[in-house]
DNA sequence: TATAATATATATCAACTTGATATAGAGGCG
DNA sequence: CGCCTCTATATCAAGTTGATATATATTATA
């Protein structure tokens, strides 16, 4: 991870569709981008100085009538072969970390029913998730063919709908699992799906 | 994340089971524990001399034939109330940060080839995976009922199979969606699954 | 037998990421 | 008029990543 910059990339990205600000940069992290790599100001500010400094992208101040002045970025020549060096790179990799496993590796001594309370919350938080990918499914689904760069879109969606079902479906057998085993142990609890 | 101190925790969580130096924590964690949450040793001998200052492990000192002598820590039983206390905190969270979804939201002017052939890397190194935590699982099957312990990190190991398993499913049915725009686009091109 | 590679073992580094907060002006609401 | 929210830039402490430094002993290679 350590001195690859992505977060530069991610910004040359965003400007190579359109000029942005700072502020503005965040809010399409925030809707399109942070479900698979996220970033803070703390690095889109220095970035876009860097950026800057480089000869990336270029700015212009404007006044944007509410709060401070505007300091809107414009991709440069020499940003988009950036970008496009960066694409053709072949390594990337996958970074996750999973809370709740690391908990549950070291639940042996715990009563089971904690553990089940905790995968239902993790099963109801993914149950809202794949609720929400597939409505982004369904409504680009429609207009995929109207542009080419929808269907890159689309296909992001596509991942997200596939871990959650993956996330859903463990919840869902794991739960199994644990009221097998609990029934086993004490047979005069009532411990059912909700 | 901040002042979660999620290492410390691992470290008690792996003390509670055995007596451990911090060369065999990293062991432990790279086989165990790296699939879903790491650390290095850089985040392991700081929280070892700050969990010793706590109070919530000993040392006692080794000599190990081998390299410099060995620090040995054991969990104490303030240790283990602190061990208990974090693993009913109900919040966890999931870190998880794709570079190949971020690569292809911006790939909407790069030749269909290039997405696919990243793609299927991708795809290889997820078999191997999926292969992988197979070997795993099957191995771990048989000795399921012999220790309690034993189903927590079924439980872990089945989370892995679900997820990459949903890694495959995505990539071939990307690369049939990509596939087909790509025969639409040039058909003279003979692209074929290998 | 020299020497190179590997394994044990502790420890630290620069660079990067996270989550939160500071600062400040403009518009809406009661 | 005070309070909340939104726009907007900027910075912080704490935590994480990936690599490397240091030292010793065993095993493999020449």
């Amino acid at each position: 991870m350590a001195k690859e910059n992505t977060p530069r990339f991610m910004i040359l990205g965003l400007l190579n569709h359109e000029d942005l600000s700072g502020y503005e940069i965040k809010k399409r992290i925030d809707h399109l981008i942070s479900h698979f790599w996220n970033a803070g100001y703390n690095q889109i500010y220095p970035s876009l100085a860097g950026l800057e400094m480089d000869g990336l992208v270029v700015k212009s101040v404007e006044d944007s009538g509410r709060g401070p002045q505007k300091h809107v970025y414009s991709i440069t020549d020499a940003g988009r072969r950036a970008l496009a060096d960066w694409l053709v790179l072949p390594e990337e990799k996958e970074y996750t970390k999973y809370g709740i496993l690391l908990k549950l590796f070291f639940s042996g001594d715990l009563p089971v029913e904690k553990t089940v309370e905790r995968i239902r919350a993790f099963r109801d938080r993914h149950q809202e998730n794949a609720a929400r990918i597939r409505q982004y499914k369904s409504s680009l689904e429609p207009v995929l063919d109207q542009d080419a760069d929808h269907l890159y879109y689309f296909l992001t969606i596509l991942f997200g709908e596939h871990v959650y079902h993956a996330y859903l479906a463990w919840s869902d057998e794991a739960l199994m699992l644990l009221e097998t085993t609990n029934e086993g142990q004490n047979e005069g609890q009532e411990e059912r799906k909700n």
